[in-house]
DNA sequence: CTTTAGAGGATTGTCGACAATGTTTTTGGT
DNA sequence: ACCAAAAACATTGTCGACAATCCTCTAAAG
């Protein structure tokens, strides 16, 4: 096993790097969404041949951010109702289970480094001015410490390689909203309680509750948008 | 959405083929587990080039059959039982939710297609003299349909394309013995009946005790074969 | 004899060009 | 004017060669 994480080991080739790069783009909405990705037009825009290009693509379709069609070429995703609900019913159940083996597998050390992580939100200008908490990624995101505290390898994967950046897309491009911020602070909180108490049938419910709650907010900014 | 599932469609472009050819080989242990992988060797072995050679690579990293370093190579995923209880950790919760799912989800002309396939199942002479019931592949797997039938493009693709080959390679190379059998087809029509009456939870609690039944009979292989 | 530094070999990553396929435009017919 | 077929175009898939990196075997020093 000991898979090493994409995300933890610094980007070496040149195909990692303009994968980060192109990544980035999509997630924050700067290469619109449902637009047609030209493969020619990125490697002359990112100043490299099409074979690193082709690999970096190969890599953000398994990460769900553009799909492709053989011998036609690929299209970032569309954001949808449908596509949210089934993205957020996957992630109640993992983030969940990820819970439930976090309570029994991270260790004391990991879990003060948390509650610590979690302490420094509160003290952020940002976080108090319910301006971005959701926004940190990587290893300043609560979630994602979660889950790789579950130490199962193919969770991990799943989540922080294939749904992680597809989440934040719809977290950055449909935007979060006032009074959910604080609340959603409270209730990592309760869950990292839970972890601590290694009470994990708990900490799996309070975290598929925290996931349903966020899923509805970001619901409600999505029909408002428009379908 | 309206993703097209790869394994549903016919194999098209070089790439393709080359991946399913692999795919089987180390399913079945042709290529040994933890061997190394050669790109030039398995492009001349193909008789292909390395760069669809490579994209298959990239597809056979997804699905977890190999596992690469960069500027290193790749090797083939060793067997053990860390690995299997992970796997088998995951599948339980996600084909749990599948059969939750599909109890909402599927039309009744798909249950009543489903039941045909198991009726099917128990004719068969191969399933009565208990070989190898387990080893259909694709479209006869009843796991499979199950799964389709949750409508869950995410879900899907992560237990079909992702999930599903490492899961037939356990399966495959530690061999599958004999009251087990007969015992998982009994399960498998419970499992039915609860999604027939679209009853969701008790369909979930059957998978998943269906799973944790299957992962307990491979355990048991593997620590007879060796760690 | 063990350990470490270096040269050699092999493998992976990248490149530019060609072939195959999909898409669009043009042209001819009704 | 509208539709259909065909040709021109653009894009993707594949190829062989080159560059960069890693692994191994050798040789010299402690």
């Amino acid at each position: 096993m000991a898979i090493i994480h994409p995300s933890l080991r610094p980007a070496i080739t040149a195909s990692d790097r303009v994968l980060l790069e192109i990544q980035r783009a999509i997630v924050e909405g700067e290469i619109a969404a449902g637009s047609k990705i030209s493969e020619p037009e990125l490697a002359k825009r990112f100043d490299l041949s099409r074979a690193p290009l082709r690999e970096a693509l190969a890599r953000l379709e398994r990460c769900h951010l553009i799909e492709r069609i053989p011998n036609a070429g690929a299209r970032v995703v569309k954001l949808s109702t449908q596509g949210l609900l089934s993205l957020y019913q996957l992630r109640e159940t993992l983030e969940g289970l990820a819970c439930r083996l976090a309570a029994e597998h991270m260790a004391d050390g990991e879990i003060a480094e948390l509650r610590q992580l979690l302490d420094q939100h509160l003290s952020t200008q940002r976080v108090r001015e319910g301006e971005s908490y959701y926004q940190e990624a990587g290893d300043l995101d609560f979630h994602y410490r979660v889950i790789l505290g579950s130490k199962n390898d193919y969770l991990i994967n799943i989540l922080c390689d294939e749904l992680y950046y597809l989440v934040r897309m719809y977290r950055v491009q449909l935007g979060m909203n006032g009074p959910r911020v604080s609340r959603a602070f409270d209730e990592h909180k309760a869950i990292l309680n839970a972890i601590a108490n290694r009470d994990g049938e708990l900490a799996d419910l309070l975290m598929r509750r925290h996931i349903a709650a966020s899923r509805r907010n970001i619901e409600k900014q999505l029909e408002q948008t428009g379908t």
